[in-house]
DNA sequence: CGCAATCTTGAGAATGCTCAAAAGTGGTGG
DNA sequence: CCACCACTTTTGAGCATTCTCAAGATTGCG
């Protein structure tokens, strides 16, 4: 279940679209897969009142745990991670502003995975009851839900190609652009950088490389120019050198208009 | 196990499940996952009649294709797999008998990623009217095929920890282990051996190797008796040793009893 | 200011890759 | 029924990418 943390702790609340009246990056999410009307908007602004915050490296939901509320990320980064006997931690999804952790919580019994912050984060936990009686004007939620539970998959499926088949630098380069977009999508990109609050660790957990590796391959992406990585702050430099060098096609990511 | 199917018609029929009253793979693996009422395997029966023949090394279903139907492997394996620039092949998941190819064909406009068979296969296409027209005591079967979609997302991602962070000789025996739970539970194992109708290109292109490391890290498997592998059948002498060797640990396949 | 985590660097080693060619297999048409 | 062809499997040899170990530099936080 979720750590020991209760909802009215406040752990600093940082300036956040929360005090002002902007959309939150769940209903800018849902709104890139969707067409939301003003009611389904009103219902996922809700949320916010069940926000709490999270410290960094911290378990959300452990391996086995059944939750019972869907849980959603809208500050901040978290990871989907299995570990391996000797202890070797996979990454296996980067969980941003607007994504969701366990949506499929109606079905399934278990998690066969974990999910941890890999940063400060703030979440909401909507529950599963609230959830089960969406109907009506609605129901749009849900479908936008399940289509974002389809990109999940999508995504899935193009780590297991970075990390099967491509060099060190292509993984790399693939990884920061498709989060540029994913950032993009929920207004957390300015130009072309954005704020990555991971270490180097995390990034060798993620793309199955050796912490000395990855140290040295972003160094070879900064020495070509590509990126500029200071302060856990990415700025691309040269976002058309770097998608070719990753092989990147947002196709993916489903990320056109919301499709009808 | 009623029969209440018609005489099939044959596309120079194979011996197989058809011309008995056997349920078919479908039935097995849905069951697995679900208690079926005698209506829902009857319905699920009923698919034998739109079930046809296809060769080896064809495509299914292409990417960036709409498919207006479901399709289901009934006979036979096939393969999902990404393209790189170069034309390297990235597989990313096996479908044997019982599995679903693009369950959500209703909510994904377009296929990120391609099917196509690795051995010759019998394919069966459910009309996606017909499926949403599914209620009452069939959307039991809905619901089965959902739980059937989260195993695969379970899978793949277990792929994605195989291949990002373990040895070659452990991603092959994982592989292997995975395989012979899965055809157990549609019936196609005998004891711990099974028909592998798959080339060692077609293991590299899965496990991320060459083909010359994998023939060299299946001749240590034999090497170190753990399998026997001739003709496209494996059989696993030390199945313990090689879950050990694999880390392989059956939860996330969901093959308990079916839960309520 | 100091500890702990993170990042960086060096050097040697291993796992796995590429290239190349030979040996085996199965299917097909003559 | 055999010969041939394409595909697959196997083997050898050298090499590259990436890993491990280890230690030193830096950063951020309390």
């Amino acid at each position: 279940m979720m750590t020991d943390r209760r909802p009215g702790r406040s752990f600093k609340t940082l300036t956040s679209s929360e005090t002002s009246g902007e959309p939150n990056a769940l209903i800018r999410r849902l709104e890139g897969l969707e067409s939301l009307g003003t009611d389904a908007k009103a219902w996922l602004a809700g949320i916010e009142e069940a926000a709490f915050s999270v410290p960094a490296r911290t378990d959300l939901i452990a391996e086995g745990d059944a939750p019972d509320g869907l849980v959603v990320i809208l500050e901040g980064m978290a990871c989907r991670f299995k570990l391996r006997p000797g202890g070797a931690r996979q990454i296996t999804a980067y969980l941003i502003p607007g994504d969701l952790c366990n949506l499929d919580l109606a079905l399934r019994p278990r998690m066969d995975h974990a999910i941890a912050t890999l940063s400060p984060c703030r979440v909401a936990r909507l529950d599963f009851e609230a959830l089960s009686h969406l109907s009506g004007d609605l129901d749009i939620v849900t479908r936008a839900m399940r289509r974002a539970a389809l990109v999940d998959d999508a995504i899935l499926r193009e780590w297991l190609v970075n990390v099967g088949s491509r060099s060190a630098i292509r993984r790399i380069a693939h990884l920061f652009c498709e989060l540029l977009m994913r950032f993009r999508a929920v207004g957390l990109a300015r130009g072309d950088s954005y704020e990555l609050p991971v270490s180097q660790l995390d990034l060798a957990e993620t793309t199955g490389l050796s912490t000395v590796h990855v140290n040295r391959t972003l160094q070879e992406l900064k020495r070509q120019g590509l990126i500029e990585l200071r302060a856990r702050s990415l700025m691309i430099r040269n976002l058309a050198r770097l998608q070719t060098l990753g092989e990147f096609d947002a196709g993916y990511l489903s990320l056109g208009e919301p499709i009808a």
